[in-house]
DNA sequence: TATAAATTAAAACAACCGTTTGAATTGCTA
DNA sequence: TAGCAATTCAAACGGTTGTTTTAATTTATA
C-alpha cells in the first residue's frame, strides 16, 4: 500500500495535521507518529520545522498558480489582442483552488485548510511566497481584469480582486468545518461554491465603482 | 499611568500576543512577563489557558455585536415599514468591524487580528460564540438585506453575504501586516476600506442572480 | 561482494510548556 | 486595629517541545 518515500510521508502527515488541528498544536512528534517515521527523519529530511512546514506550503502553491497561469494563458491564447471574457478569467483564479480541496486523492483539499491558517498566522514563509514568487501571477491577472473592464479604474480593480480572494480564503477555510448547511452532497457544494463565486466576484467587477 | 486591574492587563496582553505572533506562540509566561503579572495570577484569574482566551474574544465580540444590532435598529427604526437602503446596512454591518480598527486607545484595532486568526484557526470558542450567542443578529442583517433585495432568492443572499464576511475578516487580518502599498496616512486607508468594502458588497448583492 | 553513502533508529539534551502548591502580602470589613 | 478574604508571589511539578548525537541499518555503487 504504503509506496510512499519517508520525505512524501512526512509532508503529507505534517499537511493533515495542520489542516486538522492548527500550527498552535503541531508538533513532529505527532507528525512522526502519524507519518510511521523516527522522531530524527524529520530534522534529518528537512533541517527543522519551519522548514518542513515551508516545504508543505511550496509543494502545493507551486501547482495551484502553475494552474492558475497556464489556465489564464490560455485565455489569451485563445482571444488574441481581444480583451478576455470577466468570467473565465475568475474561473482561471477560483477554479483550481476550489477544485484542489475536490482532489481528495492527491490530499489537495487538506491543503486548502493550511492555507486558510497560514494566511492568519500570517506566516512568515507564507508571505515572502506570495510577495516574492506569486505577485507576477496575481498581476496578470489584475491586468487581465483591468482589459476586460476597462471603465473600472485600476485602483478600484485592485481592492475588489483584493476582497475577492479574502472571500475565496475564507471559503476554502470554510471547508469542513462548515458552518453551512450541509443538505447537498459534497462534490455537489463544491462546485456550488466555485459556481457562486464567480458570480460573486462578476458581480462586484462589473459594477461602476462610485 | 497603569490603573488597569491584573485581570484588564493579562487581557489586554494575551489579546496583543495574540495578534503579534498567532496563538501557535502564545503562552502563559510570555502573558504574565508583558502583563507585569505573576504566573500563577493567570489561572488564578480566569482558570485556565483556553478560559483566557475565550474571554478576549467574548469582550469585544459582545461589544462588536451590540454596536452592530443597535445601528440596525436605528436604522430599522428610520424607515418604518419601510425597507432599507443596502448600502445602510452594509455599513451597519462593515463599518463598526473596521472603525474597531481604528480604535487604537481601546485596543480594538489589535483585536481584530486576533479574530482572524481565531477563524482560520477554527477555534472551538469562536466557533460557539457565533454559532450560539451571535447568529440570531447576524440573521437579522441576513433578513434586512433580504427585503432591501427583494428580486434575489434567499441563498443567493446567503452566499454573497458569506462572500462579503469572508472579505471583511480577510481585510481586518490583513491590517498591521499589510501587503498593500501604504501610500496613504492609514486612517484615510481605514476609511477607504470601509467605503470601498461596502461598495463591493452593494455591486455583488445588487446583481441578478444566474 | 566489498565499500561507501544514504537513511533510519534509539536515546538523551536543554528549554519551555500549563498547572498546582503553599506561603507572603495586600485590601477590606467589622 | 484585629481578622478575614482576596490577591500576589516564588517555587516546583510532570510533561512536552525542537534539536542533536551516536549507532544501526538499508541502499546504491564499484
Amino acid at each position: 500500500m504504503t509506496t510512499l518515500s519517508t520525505k512524501e510521508r512526512i509532508l503529507n502527515s505534517t499537511e493533515n495535521l495542520i489542516a486538522e488541528n492548527g500550527f498552535a498544536e503541531l508538533s513532529i512528534r505527532k507528525i512522526s507518529l502519524q507519518a510511521h517515521t523516527n522522531l530524527a527523519a524529520i530534522n534529518y529530511h528537512f533541517g527543522n520545522k519551519q522548514q518542513l512546514i515551508n516545504q508543505v506550503l511550496e509543494r502545493r502553491l507551486n501547482n495551484l498558480f502553475q494552474v492558475r497561469e497556464k489556465m489564464l494563458h490560455d485565455l489569451n491564447q485563445g482571444n488574441k489582442q481581444m480583451a478576455c471574457n470577466l468570467e473565465q478569467i475568475l474561473h482561471a483564479f477560483i477554479a483550481p483552488a476550489l477544485y484542489m480541496i475536490n482532489d481528495k486523492h492527491q490530499g489537495g483539499r487538506v491543503f486548502m485548510k493550511v492555507l486558510a491558517r497560514a494566511y492568519a498566522e500570517q506566516s512568515e514563509s507564507l508571505h515572502e511566497l506570495l510577495a516574492n514568487r506569486y505577485t507576477p501571477i496575481i498581476k496578470e491577472f489584475a491586468e487581465a481584469i483591468h482589459l476586460a473592464c476597462p471603465d473600472l479604474p485600476r485602483e478600484t480593480i485592485f481592492w475588489r480582486f483584493h476582497f475577492l480572494i479574502g472571500a475565496l480564503t475564507y471559503t476554502m477555510g470554510d471547508f469542513g468545518a462548515s458552518s453551512m448547511s450541509k443538505q447537498m452532497p459534497e462534490s455537489e457544494y463544491f462546485n456550488k461554491s466555485v459556481e457562486e463565486l464567480i458570480q460573486f466576484g462578476v458581480a462586484s467587477l462589473t459594477t461602476a465603482s462610485n
